[in-house]
RNA sequence: GGCUCGUUGGUGAAGAGGUCUAACACAGUGCCCUUUCACGGCACCAUGCACGGGUUCGAAUCCCGUACGAGUCACCA
């Protein structure tokens, strides 16, 4: 009876961003902290104007790729279903908890315009008070405010606040908060259209549904006095809150899906592992106890702790994200690599070389999978000769070496019966100890000579396995004459 | 403007009155290792925890004020 139940209740209106996801994920892992704990799925799209197609499906899908599975939802059922507000609200079932709050005093029928209280507002701002709407209705008897709902006028019902007093919750992660009532307004309840405004669609869900666990934005800090208020006329009982501090885009702005920043799919088009996203975000605003960086899901389900998110809001940065998605990258075993990055390698590389090779050489290289293309066309293409690329002080090499190195190196390879890396490296190394110089003095040249790049995934060993014998001997000897041609 | 919340390095952050000469990670810089880059290793990078007061033998840590920032004040969510 005492199960941790935690709701994710986005609304459909386009992609999902990323601090949508990371109150998802909070939200998953304060469910799951608890063995028995439920992580229920409810799509709020009680405002009409601004669904957008697809969106849902988008929903479904992150959560699917960031292997955050609900337990209850519109797509799976569950026992407090319906999960969609707009089929809840066909059973009539907001209407009827508003005029029920109605009856036990905590709303009110309000027949006012939007005119009203707009000219409310312009007298209070010419007398430079601070405006909060002084609803006239108010004052309307209940007897008389039904006849006129029941003579067809349009109304809204709002929730009453008591003018006087202040309202206290605690919040597990800013503490006590208290407000002023008198600071409060009056918010609508249930809009002329029929349907209820989001707070109170959340409110009636969140009871229904049995959720025990409220976790938000912040940015409801403000707002969720006014929420327990109408719990309380309601007699229910009020849920643990946990409000997030927010993901910042800079030091100013916050990021936000309506001015179009990053989102989820947008990273994981640009080659993120969503595995990586997820683990990165965990890290946004909430700090583990020990030094460890690099979680699974189930990991941080153990190790997360509410106690030790951060009330300050946190500025997403993709540099460590890339570095976190590297790590990720290295981290898998090679066959799975392979088969992840295959269809890059595809986009830049012909088949006639051996893509899991090129796999192993790309997987200690890329950060994001969008980088592995650009950097293997040399396999193809090969670029054209460039004499400063010989010379490196570190590796003690000039052109003039590099053309001792390179013809030695040509004679050797032409020789080889078994080209592998074994006996590659073998005739490479027996050539750097005859000829009484440093491996680099040899192996950079030819990496170079075989490439025309100044970097590259992998060494010439590995490089000249994957090119062949026929591929890597030519470029070598072309490499040799434009040296010698440059010499002259 | 009212109300609410926040403020430790370029970034994420640890720190809950003395062990802070402020951890760790990313980025940056330098070095080492190395067949390049990367990976890995090492070092450097906050003269001070927004500022000003106060409490205290002692404050990044508690209190007050100021500044700055964010959120909120919709028939949006």
């Amino acid at each position: 009876m005492s199960e941790i139940r935690t709701r994710f209740a986005p609304s459909p209106t386009g992609y999902m961003h990323i601090g949508n996801l990371r109150t998802a994920l909070y939200e998953y892992l304060v469910a799951k902290k608890d063995p028995n704990g439920k992580f229920i799925l409810r799509i709020e799209d009680t405002d009409q104007e601004r669904l957008v197609e697809g969106s849902i499906d988008i929903i479904y899908e992150t959560l699917k790729q960031c292997n955050l599975i609900h337990d209850e939802g519109p797509d799976i059922g569950g026992d407090y279903g319906p999960y969609v507000q707009s089929e809840r609200m066909k059973t009539g079932l907001y209407k009827e908890y508003a005029e029920k709050l109605i009856d036990i005093g905590g709303a009110h029928y309000c027949f006012c315009t939007e005119d009203d209280i707009e000219n409310q507002r312009k007298i209070a701002v010419a007398r430079g008070e601070s405006f909060i709407f002084n609803d006239p209705c108010n004052s309307i008897s209940l007897e008389d405010a039904k006849k006129r709902v029941a003579n067809g006028e349009s109304y809204v019902i709002r929730q009453n606040i008591p003018k006087e007093g202040t309202t206290s919750f605690t919040d597990e992660v800013y503490g006590v908060i208290t407000v002023e009532n008198s600071t409060l307004d009056e918010s609508i309840l249930l809009k002329s259209d029929g349907f209820p405004t989001y707070n109170f669609a959340n409110i009636i869900d969140d009871h229904l549904m049995k959720i025990t666990h409220v976790v938000r934005g912040n940015e409801y800090l403000s707002s969720t006095p006014k929420y327990n208020l109408v719990y309380e006329s309601f007699g229910w009982d009020i849920p643990v809150y946990i409000h997030c501090p927010p993901v910042m885009k800079d030091e100013h702005n916050k990021l936000s899906k309506r001015h179009g920043d990053a989102s989820f799919q947008d990273f994981v088009e640009k080659g993120y592992l969503p595995e990586a996203i997820l683990n990165y975000i965990a890290l946004l605003g909430w700090a583990p106890e020990t030094e460890q960086e690099i979680y699974t899901l189930e990991e941080l389900t153990q190790a997360f702790n509410v106690k030790r998110i951060n009330t300050s809001g946190a500025i997403f940065d993709v540099d460590k994200l890339t570095w976190m998605n590297g790590m990720y990258l290295r981290n898998m075993n090679i066959d799975e690599y392979y088969e992840l990055v295959k269809p890059y390698i595809a986009k830049a590389v012909s088949d006639k070389y051996d893509y899991k090779n090129i796999a192993k050489i790309v997987q200690q290289r890329a950060n994001t999978l969008n980088e592995i293309p650009t950097m293997i066309t040399f396999f193809d293409d090969f670029p054209s000769f460039d004499e400063s690329l010989y010379t490196n002080k570190k590796m003690k090499t000039n052109p003039e070496i590099a053309l001792t190195s390179l013809k030695a190196a040509y004679n050797v390879l032409e020789n080889l019966e078994n080209w592998n890396e074994k006996e590659i490296h073998e005739v490479l190394m027996n050539e750097v100890k005859r000829l009484e110089i440093k491996n680099g003095q040899l192996l950079f040249p030819v990496r170079v000579a075989i490439t025309n790049m100044k970097f590259t995934p992998g060494g010439a060993i590995e490089i000249s396995n994957i090119l062949g014998k026929k591929e890597t001997l030519s470029r070598l000897k072309q490499s040799i004459e434009d040296l010698e041609k440059t010499a002259n």
